[in-house]
Parts: C-alpha cells; sequence; structure tokens
DNA sequence: CGCCGAATTGACACGGTTCAATTGAGGTGG
DNA sequence: CCACCTCAATTGAACCGTGTCAATTCGGCG
C-alpha cells in the first residue's frame, strides 16, 4: 500500500483539515465547503496548557482547526484520566449540562486554534441551510461516540501492550480524515505522560511498554514523529476495527 | 434523611418508571406524559441474555421500560466489556452507525421489556408536535456522555474497591430517577460476572472487593438487594459528583 | 433429594506501580 | 559557542494490586 493509494485526489482547495475532516463524513456541496473555509479563516489561538471553556465566561460550542486537545477530569488526590482526544474537526463544549462541564475540562495540550461553531448546530431545523454539514455533525456525535465506547474497551479489558497500540491506530486513523497523515507516519507531540493519563498507565509502564513495541517492530518513534511499521500486526493485536472505511476510493485501505 | 424526603409528591399516575425518568430531566406537559403512558402500554418482551438488536433484523430505536441491559464489546480472545448500562427510561439503538452496531451488542441482562422509540426522535423538527420530550432526549443524550466519561475515569485511574462503590452509587441514582429506589436500597439482579465485566474486574477479585464493602459497613447485599448504609463515606471514597440534583424540592438530597 | 449456576475461598503468578536516580534533548543567557 | 537550566525520557529495584487456576460452598429450583 503507498500513501498515494491512501490519499487519492485532494479536495479542491484543502490541505484545510476540517474540510477534509467533514467530507470524509459525508459528501459537502460547493456552498458548505465555503462556508467551512469561512469559518477557519478567523482562528482564535490558545497557548497549549490552557482551558478551552474557562470558568466563568460564555461557553460558547467550539471547532479545533488546528492543534491537539482533551477532555479530562482531575481527581481530588491529583490522579488525571483522558476521557477523549481532540484533533482538527473535532468539536467541544457542544452539548454541556452542568454536570459534564464541571466534571471534565476540556484543555488544550499542544497550541491550538479554534473557530466558534454555531454554524455546525444547526441542525436542529426541518428547512437547514446546509443539509450536509447537519449530516456530517450527526455522523461525528455518533464517531464521538464510538470512540469513547472504544476507550472504555481499552481500559477495562486490554493490556497495557494492547492498548497503547489501539490509541496510537486511533491517532493515525483519526489524523487521516483530516489529512494530516503522510505515507504511514503522522507527527506525535504528546507527552509520556499525556499518554499515560489516557491510557490508565503509571508513565514508567507507557515508557517501557513503547520501548517493547518498538523493539517488536511494531512501529518507529522519533523526533515527535510516529511511522507505523507493521499494521496488520498492530491491528491483530490491538483487536482494532476500523470506524470510517475511506470513501473513494471505497477499498484503497487493506 | 427519610425515604419519603427523596421522593416528594409522585407524579399524577407514574409509577410509569419512563415518564419518571423523563420528567426528572424536564418539565413535560399534560399530553407528553400521556404520549409517554401510551408508549408504555404496548410494550415489547425480551428474554434475558438475548440480542436487542438482532442481526438480520431491521434496527429500530427503543426504549426501556423494564428490566437491566446492557451494550458491551467482546473480544476475539472472549474477554468482554460492558461499555455501559440501559436501565428503564434508556434508549438504544440510536444514532447507530455501521461500526457501532457492529462493535458494540445490545444485550438484555435481565427480562426485558421496551417500546418504540420513533416519538422520542421527532426532534429535528422546528415545530415540534412534543417541545419537552425533545429537551428531555437532548438531556438524556447529553447525561449518557457524562455517564460514559465517569465509566472511563472508573476503569483509567480508580481502584477496584473506588469503581466498585462508584458504580453501585452510580446505579442508585440513576435507578432514583425512575422512580426505582425505595428508602436507600434498590433490587440488584445482576451477577458479579456482569458487574465483573462492567467494572474490568476478574469475577475473584470483584467478590472480594464485594465483600470488603460490605465488612466496612458500606452497604448491605442481600437477596439481590442492596441498601446503602454510608452515602456519605461512599461518596467520598468514589470521588463522587451527583449529576442530575432533584428538581423538586431542589434541595431534598444531601 | 439432587442438580446447577452463582458465590466464595486459598495459593500462587504476574502485570503494573512506586520511588528514586540518571540520561537525554531543547532552549537561553553569558 | 559553550555552560547551564529545565523538562521529558529512561532505567533499576522493590512492592502490591489484581489475575489465574482450581476447588468448595451456597442457594434456588425441579
Amino acid at each position: 500500500m503507498t500513501a498515494l493509494a491512501r490519499h487519492p485526489a485532494p479536495l479542491p482547495r484543502a490541505a484545510n483539515p476540517l474540510v477534509r475532516r467533514l467530507s470524509a463524513l459525508t459528501d459537502l456541496s460547493a456552498a458548505e465547503i465555503e462556508a467551512l473555509q469561512e469559518l477557519s479563516a478567523t482562528p482564535k489561538p490558545h497557548e497549549a496548557q490552557t482551558l478551552l471553556a474557562p470558568e466563568g465566561k460564555v461557553v460558547v460550542p467550539q471547532v479545533i482547526l488546528s492543534g491537539w486537545a482533551c477532555r479530562q477530569r482531575l481527581l481530588r488526590d491529583g490522579r488525571c484520566q483522558i476521557v477523549n482526544f481532540l484533533l482538527p474537526g473535532d468539536c467541544t463544549n457542544m452539548l454541556m449540562t452542568p454536570s459534564l462541564r464541571t466534571a471534565f475540562s476540556a484543555v488544550s495540550l499542544t497550541a491550538v486554534t479554534t473557530a466558534d461553531a454555531e454554524l455546525l448546530l444547526q441542525n436542529n431545523d426541518e428547512r437547514v441551510v446546509h443539509p450536509g454539514l447537519a449530516r456530517a455533525m450527526r455522523l461525528m456525535t455518533s464517531l464521538d461516540e464510538y470512540l469513547l465506547c472504544s476507550h472504555v474497551v481499552r481500559l477495562g479489558r486490554q493490556t497495557a501492550y494492547e492498548r497503547t497500540v489501539h490509541l496510537l491506530l486511533e491517532f493515525e486513523a483519526r489524523l487521516d480524515m483530516a489529512g494530516m497523515v503522510s505515507g504511514d507516519s503522522f507527527t506525535m507531540p504528546l507527552t509520556q505522560e499525556v499518554l499515560a493519563d489516557a491510557l490508565g498507565l503509571s508513565i514508567v509502564h507507557l515508557n517501557r511498554t513503547l520501548q517493547q513495541i518498538r523493539r517488536d517492530g511494531l512501529l518507529e518513534l522519533r523526533g515527535g514523529r510516529i511511522t507505523i511499521l507493521r499494521r496488520d500486526m498492530m491491528e491483530a493485536v490491538a483487536d482494532w476495527m476500523p470506524f470510517a472505511p475511506p470513501r473513494k476510493p471505497p477499498n484503497a485501505r487493506r
């Protein structure tokens, strides 16, 4: 499988991850793509390690344009669990009841830019302006739920080795949807501490697990970049199920 | 805190868990309550241990009227992880993309009755027939997400003891919303194997953990019934956060 | 009474954590 | 350009929470 095979014809003017991401879910009209481009024109910057929904301020639904973020829960004694990651094209602060907002906070892990996602929420209307975007948002919600459920399975029933491999496969698949994978490699800006907090492991053990995975020749990890070397073996180890087969060509992967 | 304090005036004609459950989320009109009663009038029975969305059949959104169910993932080697529980008033088969449907299956854990939930899905319309139901469904979705995130935290960062206590508190809170808690006790129809599969523990260890919790006097577990003895201590141990404070009176609990 | 699944117990092995120290790499100022 | 600082990554060793295996008891039901 070559890099070209997995990245067919690039979309019209889309180095834009948001556009790629939503287009990977469903077909969008030219007008809808245009609207997304506009949305991306005025990015709101956030430094690394900052709250994306600071207390006291009005909570506005946001879509990630660039960078990595997450939602996490801090336990009273300092333990931290990351419940999900937010990559370019993902949304946060959508349906936030008070309990969700107070228990889990959205935090940027790298420098991040976001945009107001009001546009994407206008799908409760019969005569929607952008039916394709509404469709994409429904699919995105469903995908988010799928990812959350997968995270539960990882944490509940997989070994450190298995769940680490599984998470990295998830990253690759999600970044691929946003057009952020080249060949079989992608940037990995997360520290091992962050990965450990997501995987429910200690830093030390995550470190040893990563080394083992590399020693086994499954992947390469150098200079903040991950290269997948043996996809088949990784998928077998992690009991991986693909969640969004590439749409064109429909059989490019696997 | 007496039983009466936590269960103020019963709703008009509501021994009906579905009505209680949705009413606990938001105010419903008399017509909406009527519609829910009608829905409950023709329950569809399912035996214990059966798929709620059998392969091959058309997948129809369902709301649980009675009994306990769950959604789970079976790994290739036989390991099983329960991702969430479905109690009376909960819905399943809602937004099911192919990946969600194939990876996770809804299974009844006890005898269960369900009803067609189409009615509850008609919230994508500007002039909704039942705005209260639409509101309730949005809140329900948000609550489901909250519960899923909490499950991630339990599995990722809490000890066996903590996560067991936390799950039991969740059961009590959710059953209370459906009017299925009397005093501080409720029925617990799940086997220890099921609990273990939800909590990511071995049966043996779950058994020992439950014994420890009982020995510590936090709760009583006899004849398929759980009685909460020291709520404060349980909440402290589990780092519990209430997710839906009772609505009337607003300060009945705690 | 006898059966069967669920609950319980004991002994042992192992995956993962903890604590503490060391190495490595990127960035900054002298 | 190097010394220095800081944070991330790495290593070692001891400890312990949890899993595994195998056997026994309990409890409901025919």
